[in-house]
DNA sequence: CTAACTATAATTAGTGT
DNA sequence: CACACTAATTATAGTTA
């Protein structure tokens, strides 16, 4: 079961690339709540993918627009 | 040398707190690079401290607003 | 397709310079 | 302050059910 190192670039394998998407997404918002929990910060986050209908956002829609829009 | 199991809590000390953000914003930023190269997606990322004047985006300025104005 | 397992790679807290 | 080190934790590729 030795694991390979991970080459970064586009996993052509369309299977391989959404379950490595279905498991760094959600490695990727929980290191966002982390950051968020651990230190004194603010976070908004857009995730999209042909893998799901609606983007993953975080913290929550109405958080990520209001942090969006402090952004020029 | 032995590293406490982290406590997902608001960091109290001031300096580790800074610290663990310097780190970690690194790490977090760098999960959302490995995820845009390695799965077919688009992410956008703000990052909002107090630790440096202006905020960390993620890919970059033009194309988190073009994600963020897709988002409604 | 989803979920659990687990060996290994990757991250990072604590430490030192 | 920043950067380097490294033990220990955490994330995840590959696999199995």
């Amino acid at each position: 079961m030795p694991r390979n190192k991970v080459i970064f670039y586009l996993i052509e394998n369309e299977t391989h690339r959404k379950v490595s998407y279905k498991k760094r997404h959600i490695g990727f918002l929980k290191k966002a709540q982390e950051l968020t929990t651990l230190c004194d910060i603010e976070i908004a986050t857009i995730i999209y993918s042909p893998y799901s209908d609606e983007p993953k956002v975080f913290p929550n829609h109405g958080a990520t627009i209001n942090t969006f829009l402090k952004f020029k």
